[in-house]
DNA sequence: CACTATTTGTCCGTATGTATG
DNA sequence: TCATACATACGGACAAATAGT
C-alpha cells in the first residue's frame, strides 16, 4: 500500500513582487484562518520561523507585528506568540429562503452610504448584460455597506433608465434596490449569478479599508423579470474576512438555499 | 433632482507593501477583466496614466511590461496600448443538475495528480468538520485539477480513516472522490459549502502557477451522509480567472442549480 | 530566591529593490 | 543614464520579560 509520507513543507519566493514579509504574514494568516494553528496555542517562534522559511528575523518579526497589529496574534516577550481568533467553525444556522428574501434581511440590520449616483452613458459591460443599444443611458448607482460601522461590501449598480427614473436618491439610502424595482411594477423572476475572487484595488481597498492586494470577494448578478428581460446588473464587493457565501446542496432537489453570514 | 456627476478618480496608494507598478498592474488588469477597458481598444499613453495616477513614467512602463507579458495588451511604439483580451460575457451554458452531479462531469473532461496521499492524525479543522475523536486517524490527499494541462484548482480532503480505506491510492486518480465515497457503501444526501477569497501562498501558488499574493476563490464543503453523518471534508482553491461559480436563482423556488463553467 | 534558557523588543551596519526627477 | 531617497532584507548584538529548575 502506497502511503508516502510528504513532509508538507511551506517556502516562500524571493523572486516576486510582494515582500516577502507580506508573504508570511499570508501564509500564517492562512493558518489561522483554516484552523492549523488554532486559538490560544503558541505559533512557531521567530527563530523556528526563522529556520523554517529561511528569512531573517527582521522578516519574520514583522510579518508577525502585522498579525498582531490586526489582533490575530498576541506577542509577549520571553513567552512567544499566541492566537487570538476564533475561526468560525460550520455556522448552522437554520435554514433560510432564497437570497432575494435575505436581502431584505440582510438590509435591516445594515446601514447604507452613496457614493455615487448618477446617469450615464452605458458601459459595454453594462450595454451587453442589460441587452441596451450602444449608446443607452443607464443609472449608475455605486453603494457602501456597513455593519457596525465597519464596510463589507461596496456594491456598483446599472439599471436601465426608465427604472432608474422611477425612484430617487434619497430612496435608495432606505430601501433595497430590488424592492425599488419591484415598486415599479416589474415582476423579478430570477436572477443569474457568478462569484469569483480579485484583488482591492484603491478604491474598493481605501472603501472597505483593507489594503491594496487584499483579497476580495466578487459578485456580479444579472437580475431578469418574468419577461426573461434584465432589469438589473450588479457587481458587489465583499470583504472575505466578513461575510462569506454559503451554500446548502441536496442531492435529491438541487440546491437548497445560500445565505451570507458575518464572521464574528 | 440631485445627479451628481463623479469623476471617477482612480488613485494607488504609497504607503503599502506592494509595489506601485504592481497595483496599477492589477488596476489596469481589473478593468480589463471588468470590461471597461474592451477587447481592441487603446488605453490611455503612458504619459496620461503617469499624470492620472502621478507615478513616473517609469512605474507605468513597467505595469504595461508586466500586462504585455501575459498577453492582456498588446504594446506598439508609435501607437499605444491595445487591449488583446475578450472578458467572457455571460455564458447562458443551460441549466444543470447540482452540483455533485456536475462534479462527475468536470472529472470527464479534466486530469487530476495526487500530491500527497497519506493517513494522519487529524487535523483540529477537520476534527470538527468530520465530528471526530481528537486523535482520530484521517486519510488527508491533496490533488491537483489540470485542464489541458493547466491547474486550475488546488484540493484538499479529509475523510475518515474507514472511508478512505476502502479504496487505493491509484483509484483516486482515475474516479472523483465522491464516487469513491459511495462504492463503500454510504448515501451522500447534502453538503455545506462556504465560498470566500483569499491569497495564494508559495504552495497554492507555485502548484497553480499564479503569482503568490494572486487572488483565488476558496471554496470549504462538509459532505453528509443520509444519516447526517459528516463523510468529507474539503478544500478548493480556484484560479479565478480560469473557473468561476455560476449560480441560478429564482424567486419561486429557491436556487435552481450551481455549476463552474471554464473561461476560455 | 537566584540562575538559566527561551523568546521577543530594540538597535546597528550594510546590501539590494523600488521610485522619483 | 544618473543621482537620490526610501523600503526591504540580511546578519548580528544586546536588553528585557517569561518560565522552569
Amino acid at each position: 500500500m502506497a502511503e508516502k509520507t510528504v513532509t508538507f513543507k511551506d517556502t516562500i519566493d524571493d523572486s516576486l513582487p510582494t515582500p516577502l514579509y507580506h508573504q508570511l504574514y499570508v501564509l500564517i494568516r492562512e493558518k489561522i484562518f483554516s484552523g492549523v494553528y488554532a486559538n490560544a496555542v503558541l505559533i512557531p517562534t521567530e527563530k523556528e520561523l526563522e529556520k523554517m522559511f529561511d528569512v531573517s528575523r527582521i522578516t519574520v518579526k514583522r510579518a508577525l507585528d502585522e498579525l498582531a497589529k490586526e489582533g490575530l496574534v498576541s506577542r509577549q516577550r520571553g513567552r512567544g506568540t499566541t492566537v487570538t481568533f476564533t475561526n468560525p467553525v460550520s455556522h448552522s444556522s437554520g435554514n433560510m429562503a432564497g437570497l432575494i428574501e435575505d436581502m431584505q434581511n440582510i438590509a435591516k440590520e445594515t446601514t447604507v452610504t452613496i457614493l455615487e449616483f448618477d446617469y450615464i452613458k452605458a458601459p459595454p459591460q453594462a450595454v451587453d448584460a442589460l441587452k441596451l443599444e450602444p449608446a443607452a443611458i443607464v443609472q449608475k448607482a455605486i453603494r457602501v455597506r456597513h455593519k457596525d460601522d465597519t464596510p463589507f461590501s461596496y456594491v456598483i449598480t446599472y439599471l436601465p433608465e426608465e427604472i432608474g427614473r422611477s425612484f430617487k436618491y434619497e430612496e435608495l439610502e432606505a430601501q433595497p434596490i430590488l424592492a425599488l424595482i419591484e415598486r415599479s411594477g416589474i415582476a423579478i423572476s430570477r436572477a443569474r449569478q457568478t462569484i469569483t475572487a480579485t484583488l482591492a484595488d484603491s478604491v474598493t481597498g481605501s472603501t472597505l479599508r483593507v489594503n491594496i492586494g487584499s483579497p476580495l470577494i466578487k459578485v456580479t448578478r444579472i437580475v431578469y423579470d418574468t419577461t426573461d428581460k434584465p432589469v438589473e446588473y450588479i457587481t458587489i464587493y465583499y470583504r472575505p474576512d466578513l461575510y462569506q457565501l454559503n451554500l446548502d446542496l441536496s442531492r435529491m432537489k438541487g440546491l437548497q438555499s445560500n445565505f451570507w453570514t458575518a464572521i464574528p
